[in-house]
DNA sequence: GCCTTGATTGTG
DNA sequence: ACAATCAAGGCC
């Protein structure tokens, strides 16, 4: 398949996850230049009650609100004021679960995207949430949008999957810390730092 | 209202 | 180790 599909995202969001894996992340610029990134590393986010902490485990808010809506689109948001993360939601709408973007492999347009990071290189400039998204340019507008299309979107992997699938904890957290929901590209070297080596 | 806490990052 | 900086949640 050349596009992803509403049917992919609307899946279990522990399935979803790790097919992310290997596929792009790719934003086409107002002027035209493509950024793409190949996913290495993201983080499942449940929405059945059971994740506190998930953005959706309290409801619905103003934040949260594209957790709740269909899946396929982008869940946007500010962390600790300064940093945007970005995720994918999934499952049925009103479900509110969420895939954490948390780090890509540069494929394409690396020297805008340096530019960007304000002149970081190699693997610091995609190797966290905040630092993907300030190099791929997005922003709280994105937030709500799908990912299906349009300038920033998510396209499959191509070919086969040549790489084994780690599974560990998710990073950061005060709550539910210990829960194995983060997948990543098995020994990639384009890990988020706070990553250890369970990757 | 007021205070605390973050799905983080850069610097010391 | 810690500041930057804002939106939610908890509490009064």
């Amino acid at each position: 398949m050349r596009r992803l599909d509403r049917a992919f995202f609307a899946r279990p969001v522990l399935e979803v996850a790790p097919d992310l894996l290997g596929c792009r992340l790719v934003r086409v610029l107002p002027g035209g230049a493509r950024l793409e990134g190949r996913i290495v590393e993201v983080e499942a986010y449940v929405g059945d009650g059971t994740d506190p902490a998930s953005h959706a485990h309290r409801g619905p808010t103003r934040r949260n609100r594209a957790m709740f809506g269909p899946p396929g689109h982008f869940y946007v948001y500010l962390s600790h004021g300064l940093h945007v993360c970005a995720n994918l939601v999934c499952e049925p709408a009103g479900t509110g679960a969420a895939v954490l973007l948390r780090a890509v492999e540069p494929l394409e347009g690396e020297s805008r995207m340096r530019a960007r990071r304000g002149g970081s290189d190699g693997r610091e400039l995609t190797n966290g949430p905040g630092k993907l998204a300030q190099a791929f340019a997005i922003t709280l507008a994105d937030d709500g949008r799908s990912a299906l299309r349009g300038a920033l979107r998510i396209e499959p992997a191509r070919g086969p999957r040549e790489f084994a699938v780690a599974v560990s904890p998710r990073i950061g957290l005060s709550k539910a810390a210990d829960l194995p929901y983060r997948f990543t590209v098995s020994g990639s070297p384009w890990l988020s730092r706070g990553a250890g080596r369970a990757g």
